[in-house]
DNA sequence: CAGCATCCGCTTTGATACTG
DNA sequence: CAGTATCAAAGCGGATGCTG
């Protein structure tokens, strides 16, 4: 926690925020909402247990972090984010977009969480059918699934499997984002692994809500059944 | 330069620019536009000077600085963002804006820098009146001097004096920049200090771009002439 | 003087082990 | 499960020295 000791809004963010790990936790903690110290060292490869404990300590200090006791069945700790905390998620999002690119350089020895997934998807998919009923999306990979919510002109994410979805993907989380992104085309995924079982509308659904990403849909292709695949 | 291993955007970002010192370069090269080292230095109070020296390195291997010889009749090297650096700026803005509030709790040992002021003021103000002709401010704190230009709809800032300034500014950064912000009356900096000679009108021409940093206007106080100041 | 490189003491980080 | 304790390694801050 050592001062730049610069009368700068910048610097003073830095102050707080600038430590090794510490926006990585705020990420986890977006992702997941209250969560269990275990949960936040699976979340984060390669951070010391010691160092977790410390930045939880300073970040709940600095009323980022909030610590609070699981309601009584669960004998638990939980970590959340102080809407103080929350208030980050923009600084996370363009830091997030400033990276982007630099994802395609992924060492083949990076960790790879499927979960990761959520927040840029939350970010920067939009529901391009607001008024068409809500409809589930279901990613798997590597173990975790995940939960998109398409529906009212919104995205949502959760972490866990969905109860009855319109779709279920799997395969290399990269390849979904970029399927989901439009920067793939299903038939490219497909080609490099990623299974695609339901209704493809929901894909055509989901739309960048930038004009960065083009999607490069040509035509519209042969759609499946509309029927819930099961789970 | 340790990576976080992770392949995620956000971690990769902080690959890149996450070290300590790495974003107060890139703030300092985004008022500045290309400057000298010393330049740097002196608007990185704290650093140590071969860290300067690495993180310019190592950015500009990143392709976030670029460097380049100044024309000949000056004998020095400049350091510059390249457009892949000046991408940082919507990182900046929201890290500067959740830091903000930190900043009344900065210490009185903490330094400071006028130019430091130029960033906020491009990043939050507006122009109030895109219609009127243009106009220009001129700030001066602590040895240094702001111009902020407003007009067609924006505010731009550059380091220096203004040839022909409609109004001048003294006293306080921070107090500079909550009058210009809207969140301190003009006659209360007087009381704590500032000096505001020329034009009142631009003062109330540039208007805080977002919801929050209200202006307290109650009523057009007593206009003063519209003619230039004296630089 | 501008633009570093080197050295040294200190702090932070990382890996592991251990505890209530 | 939720941390604390320990210790080696890396990084940082400050001073200084070198090169045009």
């Amino acid at each position: 926690m050592r001062s730049y000791g610069q009368a700068c809004a910048l610097a003073k963010a830095l102050d707080v925020v600038g430590d090794r790990w510490t926006l990585l936790i705020v990420r986890e903690l977006l992702i997941r909402g209250p969560c269990r110290y275990t949960d936040l060292q699976d979340g984060l490869p390669g951070i010391a247990t010691n160092l977790l404990g410390g930045r939880l300590r300073e970040l709940q200090e600095a009323g980022i972090v909030r610590r609070e006791d699981a309601p009584p069945p669960i004998a638990a700790t939980l970590f959340g984010l102080t809407p103080r905390g929350e208030a980050l998620e923009p600084v996370l999002k363009e830091l997030g977009r400033w990276g982007a690119p630099l994802l395609a350089g992924s060492a083949r020895g990076d960790a790879l969480r499927a979960h990761w997934l959520a927040l840029p998807l939350r970010f920067y998919l939009t529901d391009g059918r607001p008024r068409l009923p809500p409809a589930t999306l279901e990613l798997r990979a590597g173990g975790e699934a995940i939960s998109v919510e398409v529906g009212g002109g919104t995205v949502r994410t959760r972490l866990g499997s969905a109860p009855n979805p319109d779709a279920i993907v799997t395969g290399d989380p990269r390849l979904i984002l970029a399927l989901l992104a439009g920067k793939l085309s299903l038939a490219k995924a497909r080609a490099s692994g990623v299974k695609y079982a339901g209704d493809t509308s929901v894909l055509r659904r989901v739309r960048p809500s930038t004009a960065d990403g083009r999607t490069t849909r040509k035509r519209r292709p042969a759609s499946r059944s509309r029927a819930p695949v099961a789970g």
